[in-house]
RNA sequence: CGGGGCAUGGCGCAGUCCGGUAGCGCGCCUGCUUUGGGAGCAGGAUGUCGGGGGUUCGAAUCCCUCUGCCCCGACCA
């Protein structure tokens, strides 16, 4: 590939829209246009290392017996309406209507369209286990595109479906896509956290999701560095320190606390800790209002909730709502007397004795109040854990950071093969539901994540497996017939030795071609200029900007040893 | 959906308050010089000023309206 014959429009400012530095770089690197609210061209460097990433994707797949399917991504109704999810995923999914009125959608997703191949398809026990998978376009009408590539409306994902005749075999299946994800993501070059994660409106028992670090992502993880306990903060737990509880067997008694509504004013105020305090929230439930309590200290997390509940349709109650349930207003709220609607305690609550709640009266809390003597409720998991905490199977201090997605893999079960009537006969001649799995890979996000991982001033530093070229060759002096000759020979050399390698040969300042090539991520540079004249190259590698110069009959064997040593290089960025 | 911001040449921006027919930097084209870290000089091209409507002799600028995009929140597989 000669450079100057090559569509790859870098931009030396960045444009005013793009926040991320993935974004940033993205676009400046033309790798990517923007064609509307997270919707991206891919221009043809994105689209080398996309394929890349593919490659990788669809090797690791093969090898552990996955089979590679295309499916459509214009889907009729009716799978979706079987499944119910037709309504389940909202202002969502993208629907629209053929010319005879029919509905149709794009698919977000397609465990329902294997699954209609799985039931007609799949018969017996002796035809499992079946892992199919395919890498294709996913459309969902985000409520807030963002962050270039890593929020976006069109995506390219590698879902993968698995279908077991038992729970064991859900496992297996599980087990297998949790090592071939790791592979995967260890071949992009990527760090990585594996963590424990909510299912969502995608069901199932059990869910794992693979997680890089950076502050452009949007989910929060909870780490403990010793043991290795990571969860998504949707679900993660901690360890907490007992509290000491004032001693003796007191009465529930009111207390005059004129405008004192916060946490903070009502522990200063009764001269107490928040730690001794019951926090009450409202919240309405597909229209049902529900009390809930936390410690005073504690937030709630809203996807506890919603586990706790059963439904993510939820939200807090208004002030006006609350004042008709309880005659009183937010900050003078607690659960003594309450009879009208359910209560959930934080389990944090269980076995403490004579705290501080709201009284249901303005103005007045409640001392001396004991959970399960003076109001029943019924204690679950609400609370979202703070950074700092303890890890809940070691103990040890728990770290918190941001991170994107890359992955998600899920044990179904047979929510789907059930409501679809996705059967096998089982070893008895019994019909049963087949037992599923679906695992996901945000294609485009690895791509987005390693630009995040790995930048610096200049640009990109991709790694070599993920990149768009392996290696280029700057010629200062495409003019000079002997350099030419000798950046030829070189990149056939390099070609053969199947180094992927872009020549540049363009008509420009030398300043301008370090520029380019550093800005788009090239490992290794081989810069051939002067210095052939006496019989040396220049090599160049990004993640370290070591420069070197070396004979130039050396320069093949070089770079290929470059190459080489260049993912320890990205792992010391 | 709520809040905030933006929309002027390929990219970044000024001009808008106070109306007079559009400018700067980068990029692009031509020529000459230059050639190891985003060159210099000279010349040149590129604009329905997001769309529609209105006010006015005259609108990028004032008024109304629509649309698009970005950010925060809500939401989210």
């Amino acid at each position: 590939m000669r450079w100057s014959q090559l569509f790859i429009p870098t931009l030396r400012d960045v444009p005013a829209d793009a926040e991320v530095i993935s974004h940033k770089l993205l676009l400046r690197a033309g790798y990517i246009r923007q064609l509307g609210a997270g919707i991206y061209s891919l221009l043809p460097l994105a689209r080398r290392s996309l394929l890349k990433i593919e490659n990788i994707i669809r090797e690791e797949m093969d090898a552990a017996g996955g089979q590679e399917f295309y499916l459509p991504a214009l889907n009729p109704d009716d799978v979706w309406k079987a499944s119910g999810r037709w309504d389940v995923m909202g202002a969502n999914m993208f629907r629209i209507k053929d010319r005879a009125g029919r509905d149709l959608c794009l698919g977000m997703t397609h465990e329902e369209v294997f699954t209609s191949i799985a039931k007609d398809g799949l018969r017996s026990y002796r035809d499992l286990p079946q892992i199919w998978y395919q890498i294709q376009l996913k459309f969902r009408d985000e409520p807030r595109p963002k962050s270039g590539l890593l929020r976006v409306r069109q995506f390219t994902m590698k879902d993968s479906y698995s279908f077991d005749i038992d729970k064991a075999g859900l496992d297996r299946s599980f087990d297998l896509h949790d090592q071939v994800y790791r592979k995967i993501f260890d071949r992009c070059g990527l760090k990585y956290t594996a963590v424990q994660a909510v299912s969502g409106s995608m069901g199932g028992s059990e869910s794992q999701e693979f997680m890089v670090q950076s502050d452009a992502g949007e989910d929060w993880v909870v780490n403990c560095h010793k043991c290795g306990y990571a969860a998504n903060l949707e679900r993660a737990d901690s360890k907490l320190d007992p509290v000491e509880d004032p001693e003796g067997d007191l009465k529930p008694a009111e207390v005059h606390t004129p405008g004192q509504k916060t946490i903070e004013e009502v522990t200063a105020y009764l001269n107490t800790v928040p730690e001794n305090l019951i926090k009450s929230l409202v919240y309405i439930v597909e229209s049902k209002a529900w009390l809930l309590l936390l410690r005073g200290d504690h937030q709630l997390c809203e996807m506890k909730l919603a586990g706790a509940v059963g439904s993510e349709n939820l939200r807090p109650a208004t002030d006006l709502e609350i004042r008709d349930l309880f005659g009183a207003d937010p900050g003078s709220l607690g659960p003594l007397g309450v009879s009208n609607l359910s209560i959930l305690a934080d389990n944090s609550l269980q076995g403490r004795r004579n705290m501080v709640c709201g009284a249901n009266r303005n103005d007045y809390h409640l001392e001396n109040v004991t959970p399960g003597r003076d109001f029943t409720a019924e204690f679950t998991d609400l609370r979202e854990i703070q950074a700092g905490e303890s890890c809940i199977k070691c103990g040890s201090s728990l770290e918190i950071f941001k991170t994107i997605e890359i992955g998600h893999i899920f044990k179904l079960g047979t929510k789907y093969s059930q409501s679809m009537g996705a059967t096998v006969l089982d070893h008895n001649g019994k019909e049963i539901p087949v037992v599923m799995g679906s695992y996901g890979i945000g294609v485009d996000r690895i791509l987005a994540s390693a630009v995040e991982l790995y930048n610096d001033e200049n640009g990109m530093i991709l790694p070599r497996s993920i990149a768009p070229f392996e290696a280029v060759i700057t010629l200062i002096r495409p003019d000079n017939p002997a350099h030419m000759e000798f950046a030829e020979k070189l990149y056939l050399e390099l070609r053969n030795r199947g180094i992927d390698t872009i020549l540049d040969d363009r008509e420009e300042r030398p300043g301008v071609k370090f520029k380019d090539a550093e800005l788009i991520g090239i490992p290794v540079r081989i810069t051939v200029g002067k210095k052939l004249d006496e019989g040396s190259v220049e090599i160049f590698t990004r993640a370290d900007k070591k420069m070197e110069v070396i004979p130039a009959e050396k320069c093949l064997e070089e770079t290929i040893r470059l190459l080489e040593n260049y993912a320890d290089k990205i792992n010391g960025l």
